[in-house]
DNA sequence: AATGAATGAGATTTCATTCAT
DNA sequence: AATGAATGAAATCTCATTCAT
């Protein structure tokens, strides 16, 4: 008898092939690059047949949306715990830098996957792939942050939009680079820095 | 008379239809992705025949090497007289962060295609393409303005590496990616938000 | 059950495509030249997609080794009883020469095909690709036989090597291009004349 | 004022560039096989841009035609002294053997190209391209010879068309590929040995 | 006489995908 | 659930050839 999991109607096994899948093609990407990361390289990394990746994914950009799916759930859950205790403005900085950081570091290859398939992967109109993902805001909103602190009157005014972008990109985006570019580097001695750095960018 | 270009035993025309076939790669790449800027899409948008590009170029792989050649020359030509009057390092960061703001504003799809082939392309061996290239430091180094102003006793003790490496992404990588999300951000407010925030977190 | 074969992990269906793959090759080869003998040309007697070749064959090269190690294997099974009951080296060369005509008769086209593959194909860093194979020496050897029938005193002195390389080139290669010129020439007594000749050239 | 040549209205330097290209051509064809003797890589030997091979050759088949043209000129040339002495058919055939086996050391790149040619090279109707030349008898003509020993009686009876073309095939096609596989073996022992060879396999 | 530039055709090879088993 | 086999489309690159200069 089918164990039927409980999104989609599909099996146990049939969810545990797709995140092995997923989490080959996760790899395939951040070590070859999207373009050369190929459904025959991703199979060839999880040990089966192309056509078992055909099997389980509708199509290459099936797949990949279930990429950014992982990242986004593996993402939410590495960060609540460690977004919960903190309150002010700049504790809850500390612990998004700072965490972040640490799920760079933990999940390397889902991370940059994310990264490379934000930036290449179109979907079959030719749009961006994920302009066509309805995807909710990724919990923390550095947005959120830094307006409340601005309410509570301990950062001066900037405009929140611009800000905020700069701080996600710099412990996203600049940081999967830099990991790229020094693999040995210290990610931790990399948070702090920007803990301090933009402690003082922003406060009044 | 031969029309011989001072550099390379080219021809004049050699290097205009060259200089127009990697302004073509470039727009083709920020405009569908590495991955899917085939030579034959290239060669679309020049209006020549395929072969035309493989006349000019030995391969793909000689194409974005032009492409990087070409936009790390256009970037220290665009830079230099803005850079020039400056001499604190206060003074200098902000020459640079609106400087470069600019340039990325103008030469949107030449930057933006750096940044693809950087992340994307490889070269034959299968290293990435970057990493095969006798890459010049391009001017100005955030790096050496940084130092400077922690000699000069300007700015606070920070490790500069990591300080250089936001700035330079954030000015970069950040702002390219803001632009494509949506294209009609304000360039210039978004520089002059980043004079304000780095100004502040690394002055003394 | 698999129908896995004893050799290489391929399967039944797998070899048989290949065996007829590589005998549509060298029917090409023979045909049309190896020049103009291209994977769409053989692919098209064989009256299959390009793709398929490229799926059953690494590149080009694995196939041509293919119809080399084909033609090689072969010759020797066809060769082993021909040659079983000669002692004398009288015998021997009989054998020998006829056994091989009617080898030259029976596979045509792979024997010319190995030739002009012999002649042509290089391997990919420009060496002849017969050069970078392990290539056992083909039973049976006519140096061995011509260097026992000295021992034996039955032939006069020679240089084993020069007559041994005529002998072989003369029931291989020329009989193959005199077959080319004359599709209608008695191989049979060909071969005759052949063992008339070198019996007396080289008899004490 | 154009200094016309004798034969078919061309002028001196004409003929010396047709002359010099052919040379190229049979040097490419020796060295890289026929099948990747592509009119590039035989305008790069000789040069000059690939166009002015065009222009002086209607297409690739009209300079294949040339160096079959030179190839045989040159070899009547260089064997008429060497046959003019010789009136018996065992000074004959020493005659035809020493020369050729000359003629294959001095020139070699032409005679492979010969045989690369014949080989290889189709006309525009598929039809190999010797066959669609007038190819009158290259002298001296070897079935002469024996025809002339066997009625003088100094030869045994045999098949002369046969015996003929393996002693034709032993000097030209064997001797070239014992030269590609032992570019240092001693080309007038080697005809020498076949002096030997063929004197008793054919003497009454 | 020579050539740089261009080109369409075709070469090999890889791609994502389908299907019978 | 899995896979070997197959495939059309498209990728990169090379070919012989043409043409304006």
């Amino acid at each position: 008898m089918r164990t039927k999991a409980s999104g989609g109607g599909r099996t146990f096994t049939d969810l545990a092939r797709r995140a092995q899948i997923a989490q080959c093609a996760a790899e395939a990407i951040t070590e070859v690059g999207y373009a050369d990361a190929s459904m025959a390289e991703i199979a060839r990394r999880a040990g089966v047949a192309k056509s078992v990746v055909s099997y389980h994914f509708s199509d290459k950009e099936g797949l990949m949306r279930e990429v950014l799916g992982t990242a986004l759930a593996t993402y939410a859950t590495f960060m609540a715990p460690r977004m919960a205790g903190a309150t002010s403005v700049f504790d809850k900085l500390r612990a998004y830098l700072t965490g972040t950081a640490d799920y760079v570091a933990e999940h390397r290859s889902l991370h940059v996957a994310v990264i490379e398939i934000a930036l290449n992967a179109t979907s079959a109109d030719g749009r961006p792939l994920v302009a066509t993902m309805p995807l909710q805001a990724p919990e923390p909103s550095v947005e959120d942050m830094l307006r409340q602190g601005q309410r509570d009157g301990e950062l001066r005014e900037f405009d929140v939009g611009v800000v905020a972008w700069v701080v996600r990109s710099a412990i996203t985006h600049a940081l999967a680079l830099r990991q790229r570019e020094d693999p040995g580097a210290d990610v931790e001695a990399y948070a702090e820095e920007l803990v301090r750095l933009f402690d003082r960018g922003i406060r009044r």
